[in-house]
DNA sequence: ACTTTACGTAAAGTATACTTTACATCATAA
DNA sequence: TTATGATGTAAAGTATACTTTACGTAAAGT
């Protein structure tokens, strides 16, 4: 709780979904599916700081074809 | 839980703990008070497959000097 | 013997990632 | 007007990451 997780993924779902032939894939539903989560989950993340599982931080990467840090990036609250 | 994270902690902690001369820095109780967790976390995630979330394996990264593949490899047991 | 250091285990509790269900809004199109 | 697709919100439930406490073992030093 000393440090926070922030993300791109919406911006990042959003260009997927401009560019592709295939929009209905980058939806928050499509998302979903073929990351084996829910909508909300999509959301929650989309929505601000929140810190997934490190297993779907891989799963993301995979989608979008880049690293993690290119999706999340750590923030160190020190004291 | 179509997906499993396995780690190189035990090796790579061990690792330090001898190449240090702080070894006690290394101890599982040296890692976790630096990573913010506790000596009951570190054990579960060296005792075998284990996923952290995202935060942890930056953190964890960050300490180890490496980036977060080289600790953690994703495999996914896709039907 | 005894103390200390590092690691192991077990069990119950807390926090939060993630789910489920349900309903609402807004744009676009028939 | 009615339907459909994409997004938003809210509330209660489940799974599991992570904590807390406590006790056990084994090695190394005194």
């Amino acid at each position: 709780m000393n440090s926070v997780i922030v993300n791109k993924l919406r911006d990042l779902r959003e260009a997927k979904r401009n560019e592709s032939n295939n929009p209905e894939l980058w939806t928050q539903e499509g998302l979903a599916t073929r990351l084996g989560v829910t909508r909300q989950t999509i959301i929650s993340m989309e929505k601000g700081t929140y810190n997934p599982t490190l297993s779907l931080a891989f799963k993301l990467a995979n989608l979008f074809g880049v690293r993690i840090e290119d999706i999340f990036e750590y923030r160190d609250e020190k004291k």
